[in-house]
DNA sequence: GTCTATAATTAGATAGAC
DNA sequence: GTCTATCTAATTATAGAC
């Protein structure tokens, strides 16, 4: 359709923000410019300013809803008391969430220096609040005698460095399926920790 | 010293390499100009095409220069026979080697899709040689029945994930020393695999 | 070997027509 | 709400003086 002019506030909003994600993702935002993203929504570049006050708060955004969405939806879990089984429940939540949304998870480790300073704190914080929840469950273990770790903020990086690492090299339709995939690294997880 | 013109290929040609390292692993290569680089070195931009032919080629070596040594430096390594040893060893030499350029290493994990195809591949060869090293301990460990993994290539990547993680958040002079961090990884990764 | 100057292209962002 | 046109600035890379 040759369409010229048009209202599309709602359906255009959501696909800006779909088609910078898909190609930072891939690029990175640096190599990314407003064209690209504008020519893959499908409008003119200067349209895109309609929604977005410029490329740094697109990105910061993306990363900033990717990291709220993700402390919600581990709030939203129920994870059993046992430390053990906590953390068993932990890791098997944090693979399935990260092989789902890998785009998502390559922005928010790999463009956090394109961000400015004040946007960089503000991330920081959220990522920093997510790491403490799993060092609680470890801190948890240590102190029930369950887990072995001579170092719960260490762990807790080893930890999450190995679980998130999954998105890096997991494809839909390979060779394992996504849940023996969660599986088998919570069960990494829990013996890396002497459980 | 005010000097506008003088011989320093010996001197230009790896200050050049050096200052694109640390700029490419502070701000990533596609945010980094030419320019930038020149500032650094202290020459004009015009002056860095006498040592390399463009930018890509720039990064490309740096990354290929990484992967070279690593993989020189991991065959220059003694790694004990026995599989449980071995495994340490090798986890050992990881984190030691990645503490100690975590430039080199950012670029290398960040900077892949910055490469043109060809060079993509070419890296991804070298980097699939050091991972086959990894599986091929674990292998042998499994052989021999000292280790528990139900895939062993799921579990080198997650090893190599986590043990290159980090070199993400040690800093020198920090709160753990780098050879407690290297041993509690090591351990960490002998207990994931169920030795 | 380095400089200055510049070519050719592209970037982010804005103005005004429709 | 989108388009076309454009501004300003920055980019990679090259040419030629010294």
């Amino acid at each position: 359709m040759a369409r010229k002019t048009g209202s599309h506030a709602d359906i255009t909003g959501p696909r800006l923000r779909s088609a910078a994600r898909a190609l930072f993702a891939r690029h990175g935002y640096a190599a990314v410019s407003m064209r690209q993203i504008a020519a893959e929504v499908g409008v003119q570049a200067g349209a895109l300013y309609l929604y977005t006050p410029d490329k740094q708060t697109l990105l910061f955004d993306l990363m900033k809803e990717h990291l709220d969405d993700l402390l919600a939806t581990l709030a939203a879990q129920p994870l059993p008391a046992d430390p053990r089984a906590r953390l068993a429940a932990f890791a098997h939540f944090h693979v399935a969430y990260h092989l789902d949304r890998p785009a998502e998870v390559f922005i928010a480790y790999m463009e956090l220096r394109n961000l400015t300073p004040e946007n960089f704190a503000a991330i920081e914080r959220l990522r920093h609040r997510y790491e403490d929840a799993l060092q609680a469950i470890l801190a948890e273990g240590v102190a029930a005698g369950v887990f072995r770790v001579p170092d719960a903020r260490l762990a807790t990086m080893a930890l999450i460095a190995m679980l998130t690492g999954a998105s890096q090299w997991y494809r839909e339709g390979g060779r394992l399926p996504r849940e023996t995939v969660a599986e088998i690294y919570a069960e990494m997880a829990l013996r890396a920790v002497g459980a």
